[in-house]
DNA sequence: CCAAATTCCGACTTAACTGCTAGGATATCC
DNA sequence: GGATATCCTAGCAGTTAAGTCGGAATTTGG
């Protein structure tokens, strides 16, 4: 029942990226030192979440990474989603929502008849897609800024 | 972010002798057999499940498993805490509630500071702990029994 | 134009975990 | 006493997790 690092780290690095205001690409390795992080696992993390659409890349010297949407329109499970795969605790209720369901239902656990256990599953499924879907980018870095009021130099 | 089938089975199997009505013994062979699942791989669930004191047991002939406390103060999370482990989406806000809290958020992810990805973590566990506690056996067998009345011979 | 910085891509590695299976000891009922 | 069970330990093949490595392609600053 954990997430991988992948969902963790992607999260985490993701999180770095909208707190660093989203003006200049943000590359890598300065995500990897902040975030205390391995540069080339990163690397294997933001391929996917590029070609989702969740960031921009430029390349070459003084390029990295921009988030390509609003920090507030990309939630937690957005990018857990792309990195760990649908969110859904037994892969007999993975559509998540609305499509074939009924069909799904028929076929559960190889038996005719509907899986008894399914309807826990389903709310569980939905109660992690509400716990995921909640948080916003932009609702981690308010929090952090509450916490920490503003990246500063104090000492 | 699957549960494994030690989690699916269990519940399947604990619900399987929820509806076998508690007043005889239920030997694990003829719940692989109704479920179609191992006998030998359910023999492993079983071990923990006794220990843990959600079933006991009757040894010998005609001996097998009962439930060892009333289907409805039996909740899903109850089993899939015995065979998964602690139920958190990632170590760090593992203690579910109340305890050193406090003392594991600074520490957690490594550095000084409190991480900030924390609180979606917290948010996803409480989910997921409410879903689950919030389902007890009795509640999946009345379930049942509404969809197909009565376990009777129908051909 | 060159060198440094950086994304991009694919293969490889190591360790752990998952999902079983095997075999035998012990207890109990008929 | 034999059939039926739980109990316990070990092993094992396949998959996944978590990274590492090496190098190609692209861009910028000097």
């Amino acid at each position: 029942m954990k997430i991988s690092t992948k969902g963790r780290y992607g999260v985490l690095a993701m999180f770095d990226l909208a707190l660093s205001g989203n003006e200049v690409p943000v590359s890598l390795k300065s995500i990897a030192d902040r975030q205390s992080l391995s540069e080339h696992y990163l690397e294997q993390l933001f391929g996917p979440l590029r070609k989702a659409g969740l960031v921009r890349s430029v390349r070459g010297a003084q390029g990295g990474y921009l988030l390509a949407r609003d920090p507030d329109s990309i939630t937690v499970g957005d990018i857990v989603r792309v990195l760990e795969g649908p969110i859904a605790p037994v892969e007999c209720v993975q559509p998540e929502a609305g499509g074939d369901e009924k069909q799904l239902a028929r076929d559960c656990c190889g038996r005719p008849e509907v899986c008894p256990t399914r309807p826990v599953w389903e709310k569980l499924r939905d109660a992690m897609v509400e716990a995921l879907d909640s948080v916003s980018l932009g609702d981690l870095v308010r929090q952090a800024r509450e916490r920490r009021p503003v990246p500063m130099y104090y000492i």
